[in-house]
DNA sequence: TTGACTCCCATAAATTCCCATGATATCCCT
DNA sequence: AGGGATATCATGGGAATTTATGGGAGTCAA
């Protein structure tokens, strides 16, 4: 799975880094990398193509005339399929690149199933906002309930 | 399980041996090691692959938007997949050190499930604390057999 | 021919691997 | 039960490999 942060530079080919554990996840599960507009945040989010694939499907499900499925579908135009260089690199579309205020320096974080590409002042207040939430309001309550092996 | 304490050196590369006992259980449940700060304390926390893996699924099953699942990514995001070496040793990420404030000296305090990597300060503050309860409130009553489920 | 994109090579820094050592614990034999 | 031999653990340091990154040559299309 996708885990860990770390922070990569943007050369002026728009080509990043993708970061190696996250590509040994995608090669180990034969899987094309996804890059995509997010739909709750200013980054982007990359997954894999059959994590993809569900969405596609979920909008299948969805009365084809709802918003939810007009909004699914924008976000599918938008979205990418990559392929990593011989080092391991991606080039980031240039609309993915202005939709997160991109330039010359990536946030990765890895969040599971997928992981998102911020800029790194955006990650920044994102991160500080998770902090407050976790101070005002304290860990999750599913941290706390731990249910034993 | 994860049991004990005991006091390790942290190197100049950010090397910790991994005490003997808890090497032993990752690898007898063929675990991997995952390290992430602590939602609760100055102090990183150890765990098994298996169980990360119940709290991104237990992300899906919330709101996306809720500041549950937010606290949740991030935490996520804070986690390390982490490999030993040879001689049982792992490294500790940069940006874990910072947050536990770690510098040459861990000390290892195993709590089932998981464990906790602290530094030798903040141990010392968290043991007294916990020693001052106990002799304030007198010993926390426990039941082991819970009834329910 | 110009611009955009891809492939290829180069390199510094970071990370991992490998071997060495002292200290402690464990075993085993008498 | 003593005491030496053996294994294990925690630690140190250097060599080898990977990672992230920069730049250039080749390719294709308009």
């Amino acid at each position: 799975m996708f885990l860990s942060t770390s922070h990569n530079k943007i050369d002026l080919k728009c080509r990043v880094s993708i970061p190696a554990a996250y590509r040994f996840f995608l090669e180990k599960s034969e899987e094309q990398l996804i890059l995509f507009k997010s739909l709750q945040f200013k980054c982007l989010e990359g997954t894999s193509f059959s994590r993809m694939q569900r969405y596609i499907n979920a909008i299948d499900e969805l009365d084809a005339m709802s918003d939810e499925a007009f909004v699914l579908r924008m976000m599918m135009a938008d979205s990418f399929e990559t392929k990593f260089d011989a080092s391991g690199r991606i080039v980031i579309p240039e609309t993915l690149m202005n939709f997160a205020d991109l330039s010359n320096k990536a946030v990765f974080m890895g969040v599971g199933d997928s992981f998102y590409i911020w800029c790194p002042t955006e990650y920044e207040k994102q991160y500080k906002k998770s902090q407050k939430i976790l101070e005002e309001k304290g860990p999750p309550k599913l941290i706390l309930n731990k249910k034993t092996e």
